[in-house]
DNA sequence: ACTATACATTGATAAACGTCAATGGGAGGA
DNA sequence: TCCTCCCATTGACGTTTATCAATGTATAGT
């Protein structure tokens, strides 16, 4: 259930076409919205941060330096999943979690001229 | 209190540096979330590409493509101008927005490797 | 002055979101 | 077989958000 909640968001942004050359459908920016919406929480930006700087990081690690739940990170790992910007892979007791960098770089290009 | 309307969001977002490579404080992570937060809606996403597309609009030639009242477009402009994305001039009776490239630039920076 | 147009603001309402306590389900270790 | 640890899920609560009707404030034209 980790594994495949990466695609949620359908892949409007890997069409790599920036947002100015395109008037934008409404199904694509629902998507797209879906995207942003992952990056619009000041937990997940610090979560995806601290997740890029450690390369992987399991959620026991998160707690501390975020000073949430384990409920909470997990609801945030979750969505920053289901965006495809994190993905999580469970290795013994631990689940690890890392950035997905294409999907980083898909989103950067939609805002570039 | 259009114009000056722009820099609601502080300028963790000029700092250039890429997420992965700061460990993010609460306060950037907070501004962060703000700008991403006025992308995280498909009626602004589609207000701007509308924009972008059109190098120049009034909220008047928004309103049908958009299918929303004229309260609503009005929201929305102001959370984007909020955000520094849009910048809107009142000449005559129409307010004419137009996008802030460097400032989509400086958040698609955010988001390389 | 009067009317019409363009936009902002206010107030209200319904939906979505962030948060945590409580609970559940596996994976080690004794 | 227990017990412990890690993580996901559920349910509930308060806050935020998107939306529009109604109203306010200019500006332009007559």
């Amino acid at each position: 259930m980790v594994q495949q909640s990466q695609l949620l968001v359908s892949d409007a942004v890997a069409c790599c076409a920036p947002l100015a050359s395109a008037p934008l459908g409404d199904d694509d920016a629902r998507d797209l919205a879906l995207l942003f919406g992952a990056l619009a929480d000041p937990v997940r930006l610090r979560l995806l941060s601290l997740v890029a700087a450690s390369g992987e990081a399991c959620s026991c690690n998160l707690e501390g330096p975020l000073g949430k739940s384990q409920p909470t990170i997990s609801h945030h790992t979750r969505i920053l999943a289901s965006a495809g910007l994190i993905t999580g892979e469970k290795r013994g007791k631990w689940t690890y979690w890392k950035v997905v960098p294409e999907r980083m770089a898909a989103a950067a290009r939609l805002l570039g001229t």
